[in-house]
DNA sequence: TGGGCCTTGACAAACGTTTGTATTGGCGTC
DNA sequence: GACGCCAATACAAACGTTTGTCAAGGCCCA
């Protein structure tokens, strides 16, 4: 259906060879001949096959990314990253997405490994390194906040402890005594990170840790929901919460505003990623922003220079920070 | 450096043919021979090459999906559900991003088309059917909410005009007379539509449309705040906002509440799209449902469908719903 | 006038599959 | 015992490129 490099040979009179040259500008075919062809492909609506291409250069020049989902928005802001900066390089990503669960994750990376994807970004994956060797081509794969950590030079990741103690901190230095804290999924390292970092930060305070005042959460609003209702029943009532992501903090403050309470007077809430919507949320979200376009673009660079043959492995880790933006005040607003 | 079909051939002694037709569970070979083979294609880490079947087969089993950002909630979620959808189906979608830009809209299709996608499935995009025309192979396209209306058997829409019907009369039957609208970006079609329904339905209950309660928005949070901010200054104040999209809604919300007004005692905000954050945010957001997931799954199907030889091109109107939640109730909030 | 070099283009192999056709050997049938 | 048939496998072409090598012709210089 689609005129191949062998029907421009034809009509021009010319071996298919020369085409293939002649389309890629080598100086090894003239000039006008050069032209006459260009001119005769655009006019037969030629379209090179990258499959017949990438079959004999062995390049596809693609990139898999692997992420649980994609509705999530910090993950989206990372992946749009990781596009454009892909696309500026000349690489195409193609993202599959896993729902978290393993079993698809590893489906998604064999799907890619068979289309023979160039090299692999794991954003927020589960597997691990091994388990994705042995099984195909073995191409560079570098990982974004993995949840299964593992520092073997091909990690890129924000500095969770960091940010956690950050977001207590800004609380404690309000003037809150009784900060709570909703985790993330429970299997998920960079939940346990943060938490680790809320808990340095208490210590570091002199402020005992109250292991009731931690309760599981999840990733997404219904889970921020669940918790803080669960918080809400203790008393007294915590005076803050630092919630795992922005999501759950949303889900923290619906649940919130539907006890009649409100924010920030009758309660703080800090979320984590810094997600588009969290300045314009009411009240403004004051959360832990995450450098995701850097993540993403560094993703890609490191790909890159792995598929380069640069071997200076060498693990990231990108500072967090805090927004202050209007869910955090000092505590004292009455009942 | 992975093994190939051939590596196998030769390691179990059998032409290569055989090895392929073991590995498809071809009847063609002895069962026993099958298993021999397919145990020591295991043993090697054999994944076949996608690109070299593609090159024969002529099929990518990949689907191409072009969509403006996928930062955007309501765009995420149709994808999402196209993601998933092909992939009952065995088929991988490959998204690609143009920024809302025409050139960089058509730049996308044209590597899509290289990389000899199976179909292409349009979200929102800007271009027409005959802009793809010509240019390499011609594969079925079926669009979402395509921008540039075109009815010609492959599209997929939501009913914008009802859907912006459904919002205005919501506010009339709340007893608001002062109804704004903030309008979509002002090339798209379906921004044309929603305000279309606003317009029918303020003129089905004689009520005089006000152009200046009508202003250009966008289809960000920060386009609705400049857009509010304008509609702020009028006297006497609108007492409700129809808003092109939920992103758009929010950005007004915040507006509003900026200038101290109470949602939706002073001021009632209704959205389009009903991404899965409009139910948690404060007030949860009365929207216009579009059937995301539906639309993206038919978007699909309807390439499937096209791919089988089925002719039976049918456009396809979608229905809107509005979700009544908290941000809307009767006008007379005092000051 | 002839040898060598440079430019231009042709030839052909290779990439890793699928798949139609040919080949081989064994068996049953008459 | 010859024939035909079936099962199992081998052979080879094809998909659409890229790229290394080879050939032809023109030119320069001796």
């Amino acid at each position: 259906m689609a005129a191949s490099i062998k029907d421009i040979a034809r009509q021009a009179g010319v071996s298919y060879s020369t085409v293939s040259r002649a389309l890629s500008n080598s100086p090894r075919v003239k000039a006008e001949t050069r032209h006459r062809i260009q001119q005769l492909a655009a006019e037969m609506g030629y379209l090179p096959s990258a499959v017949a291409r990438s079959l004999v250069t062995r390049r596809t020049m693609t990139l898999g990314v692997v992420v649980s989902t994609i509705t999530d928005l910090f993950f989206a802001e990372v992946i749009q990253s990781i596009e454009e900066t892909a696309l500026q390089y000349k690489y195409q990503a193609i993202v599959a997405s896993s729902n978290g669960e393993r079993l698809r994750e590893l489906e998604a990376i064999r799907a890619l490994l068979e289309r023979r994807v160039d090299g692999i970004i794991l954003v927020s994956a589960c597997c691990r390194r091994e388990d994705l060797a042995g099984n195909g081509p073995d191409v560079p794969v570098v990982s974004i906040n993995n949840l299964g950590r593992e520092h073997l030079g091909y990690s890129i990741e924000v500095d969770d402890v960091d940010g956690g103690r950050q977001a207590t901190r800004h609380l404690l230095a309000l003037g809150h005594r009784r900060i709570a804290h909703i985790t993330g999924p429970s299997e998920d390292w960079d939940s346990v990170e943060r938490r680790e970092g809320y808990t340095q930060e208490l210590q570091a305070w002199g402020v005992p840790v109250d292991s009731s005042l931690i309760v599981h959460g999840g990733n997404r609003p219904p889970d921020g929901v669940r918790a803080m209702e669960r918080l809400l029943t203790l008393r007294p009532r915590p005076t803050a919460v630092f919630c795992y992501n922005d999501a759950v903090a949303l889900g923290a403050m619906r649940a919130a505003y539907a006890a009649g309470l409100r924010i920030p007077q009758h309660l703080s809430v800090v979320g984590f990623d810094d997600i588009d919507l969290a300045p314009f949320l009411e009240p403004p979200l004051t959360t832990v922003a995450q450098p995701k376009r850097e993540m993403g673009a560094l993703a890609v660079r490191m790909i890159l220079d792995l598929l380069a043959g640069e071997q200076s492995a060498q693990d990231r880790v990108l500072p967090s920070r805090l927004l202050i933006r209007g869910s955090t005040a000092p505590p004292g607003g009455s009942e």
